[in-house]
DNA sequence: AGCACA
């Protein structure tokens, strides 16, 4: 059985997540794990007996979702494989931004239980007057993904590959850049390449952590670094 | 294992 039935939905459940893990450090490394995939609105992760080890990722579109789910399954993340679901329900953040956000009452354990059975289908939101849906006939939905033109993102790993450097660019410089972040080991430059590196990390959370912090850095102001994961 | 929104 894999995973559940549960239906796509913008917002992943994380869990198997590294309990020693800080609340704020995990969320940032989530994020920086997960931006790959597209634009994060919230993480929501809670240390209580109930709730820790996991946590929710919520992105703007449910392809970034889909995404994330199948490709970093079983990511070893913090020495321990994550295992991903779609939430199962909408995340409060992603009501607000299409308006239905109700704030709930705190209920006492009873009445949530006789609630349950309240609301049937809802008659689907018409939101779109008539005809023309947008993207849904079928075809292969292109999905964007920030930072990169490439065809397809390389799975995390500890070697990050830099494109758009200015020719001028030296080791010294990027080595500059790269050092301040945790697990840094070495650039690599390809004399018969100008333009692009390879900077190498302890793990690929830390060269996650630079990918996000680096995005886009501009060393001119016509070159804002691209930084994906290196292929294998 | 555990599905919330501090």
């Amino acid at each position: 059985m894999l995973s559940g039935d549960i239906p796509p939905n913008q917002t992943i459940y994380v869990k198997n997540l590294n309990e020693k893990v800080k609340k704020d450090e995990l969320k940032r490394s989530l994020y920086c794990l997960f931006s790959q995939y597209g634009r994060i609105l919230d993480i929501i992760a809670l240390k209580t007996p109930k709730l820790r080890g996991q946590a929710w990722v919520c992105f703007s579109e449910v392809t970034a979702a889909s995404n994330a789910v199948r490709q970093m399954q079983n990511f070893p993340f913090y020495e321990k494989p994550m295992r991903i679901q779609y939430a199962k329900t909408k995340s409060d953040c992603i009501a607000k931004e299409e308006g239905s956000f109700v704030p709930r009452e705190k209920k006492k354990k009873q009445e949530e239980k006789a609630e349950k059975k309240r609301y049937t289908e809802e008659p689907k939101p018409s939101s779109v007057p008539n005809g023309t849906h947008g993207a849904s006939n079928g075809g292969p939905t292109p999905s964007f993904r920030p930072g990169s033109n490439s065809q397809e993102a390389a799975a995390p790993n500890n070697i990050l590959f830099i494109e758009n450097l200015p020719y001028e660019t030296t080791g010294r410089m990027l080595e500059m850049l790269f050092e301040q972040y945790p697990g840094f080991k070495e650039v690599r430059l390809i004399d018969a390449k100008p333009g692009i590196a390879f900077v190498d990390f302890e793990d690929d959370i830390q060269s996650s952590m630079a990918m996000q912090a680096l995005q886009g850095f501009k060393i001119t102001p016509q070159n804002p670094m691209v930084i994906n994961f290196a292929k294998k």
